[in-house]
RNA sequence: GGCCCCAUCGUCUAUCGGUUAGGACAUCAGGUUUUCAUCCUGAAAAGCGGGGUUCGACUCCCCGUGGGGUCACCA
């Protein structure tokens, strides 16, 4: 425990769709901030003008909120410390990459794109790390001076020392020790005088006074290089957790497009809850003291702590999710049928009758994984149905069906349209003429629905109306 | 390939030197039921391999193996 106030972030940049990946990050770094009174802030890392996505960053910001999570700070609401879009703060990064070379932990590069391609290519064949050969460290201060007044293109690198240690604590892995020789003279300041990510984190980070990194484990062997630009700056690190990746479902490889939908915003199109998705993300990779699989986000709040989370990339298990999504409805249902109901109208089709929902919900939530199931699980009390004849057929000749199908219309055109009354009269027939029980109920659900598996039988068809039923039963066989 | 990280049932995990290695999802079987689903009961299912350390290792150390990440003027 210290007496620095928390402070954490989350950094995307809008290049596309968040990752779930990323989603799962920003949940972790809320819930750390919010367990201990601190802030949680978003900041757009919006410095790579060639891959960025136009709308990007809007629609990212809407998938967080659609998740029901908000931010203390950020470039919609402002702060003590904006802008929070890093290219509304450019003056700042080409300041501090200056600094860095008067004071000698930066330098000047003048060499092309193409040069540079051509090293790492040779060093590559030469099976050496492709690395810069630092050909412009060395330049006289003159030569600088020359160049620039030129007019030619150039960038600021990191001067990385020669065969030093450097030592970090992560959170989550304990100690950290790698050779600086093994990295490269980093690029800070690009030739169109955007930073990089790694200045511009450096920069940021400290200026936003963030205490804590939470980032995606995909960073842990660029942080040496954040780690020297502390340094070189004379500032305090903040304290770094790497988080470990989501593997594809199988286990193999980092969760990727190539698998499936992997942006946040596509489970919840899908007809995920965000309550649920919230819930599976806390669960991956991280457990309750007490091993409980359901969890809310106050509680989570209550209960995360980094320092437990596995150090191991897991599987996105995609059965938990769904076994998750189906917990979530069925409580849904039990404790705020208006609330479900609600969630619901987005995967209606709109053919679906609304004056029938208040029948027809009791006897299909139970069946829902994802609110999105509602259609298929509905379909058949108005829409048209077709019947597979063989499966009508597969356990009694067509003489027999065609008798018990006379049968059901005689008696069923009698009754008063009760759940009781459909149930005695159908359950009667069965019984007078000692119909195998599997044949002949499946033989009538096939009939009226064109479904093997349905809700319960006698519900269904009074739901399903007099007129329908009468119909179906009569058109089953044509 | 270099460097870094990691390693308990199929999957996510508990254990943190002494347990019949526990739980959840998935799977299978049984019960409830006319089907499916829900619900209940039960079963099968794990310490990657090899060396140490120790009276004793899943647990600590080393090597191997396997998996993952990363090596851009992308984040």
């Amino acid at each position: 425990m210290t007496n620095t106030p928390v402070r954490t972030r989350m950094a995307p940049s809008p290049t596309g769709e968040l990752h779930v990946g990323s989603f799962s990050i920003i949940l972790k770094n809320y819930a750390f901030a919010k367990k201990h009174g601190g802030q949680f802030v978003l900041r757009v890392e919006d410095t790579d003008k060639v891959r960025e996505v136009e709308g990007a960053g809007e629609r990212l910001l809407n998938t967080i909120k659609a998740y029901g999570l908000s931010w203390d700070e950020g470039p919609d609401v402002g702060g003590p410390h904006a802008p929070y879009t890093q290219s509304e703060r450019l003056d700042l990064y080409v300041e501090k990459a200056n600094e860095l070379v008067e004071s000698g932990h930066a330098y000047h590069c003048f060499c092309s794109r193409e040069k540079l391609e051509a090293v790492r290519e040779k060093a590559r064949e030469e099976k050496r790390p492709p690395k810069y050969d630092r050909h412009c460290r060395n330049l006289s201060k003159e030569e600088v001076v020359k160049k620039l007044s030129e007019n030619g293109e150039f960038v600021i690198r990191l001067a990385v020392p020669d065969n030093r240690s450097i030592v970090y604590t992560d959170l989550i892995r304990g100690d950290i020790e790698v050779n600086s020789d093994i990295i490269d003279d980093q690029v800070l300041l690009k030739s169109d005088g955007f930073p990089t990510y790694h200045l511009a984190v450096v920069v940021d980070d400290n200026d936003m006074e963030i205490s804590h990194i939470m980032r995606g484990e995909e960073w842990l062997s660029s942080t040496p290089k954040h780690i020297l630009l502390y340094e070189a700056f004379g500032w305090k690190p903040p304290v770094f957790a790497h988080i470990p990746i989501y593997l594809n479902p199988n286990g193999k490889g980092k969760m990727s497009k190539r698998k499936g939908d992997v942006s946040a915003q596509s489970f919840l199109d899908k007809g995920y809850l965000p309550e649920a998705l919230l819930n599976f993300f806390m669960i991956l990779g991280w457990t309750p003291k007490d091993q409980r699989d359901i969890i809310s986000l106050e509680e989570y709040v209550q209960e995360f702590d980094p320092q437990d989370i596995s150090k191991k990339s897991v599987a996105f298990d995609i059965d938990k999710l769904n076994w998750l999504n189906g917990v979530y409805i069925r409580k849904m249902w039990d404790e705020n049928q208006v609330d479900l109901v609600t969630r619901l109208e987005k995967f209606t089709p709109t053919d679906f009758p609304q004056a029938k929902l208040d029948q027809i919900l009791p006897l299909i939530y139970e069946r829902l994984e994802k609110l999105s199931d509602i259609e298929e699980l509905s379909d058949f009390f108005y829409r048209d149905i077709k019947v597979d004849r063989s499966l009508l057929l597969k356990k009694a000749d067509k003489e027999l069906v065609s008798k018990q199908l006379d049968e059901l219309y005689a008696g069923l055109n009698e009754i008063e349209w009760t759940t009781s009354e459909i149930e005695k009269v159908v359950r009667s027939i069965q019984e007078e003429h000692d119909y195998k029980k599997n044949q002949f109920f499946m033989m009538v659900r096939i009939a009226v629905t064109g479904k093997k598996a349905t809700p319960p039988l006698f519900e269904t068809i009074e739901v399903l109306g007099k007129d329908l039923t009468l119909r179906r039963l009569k058109l089953a066989l044509t």
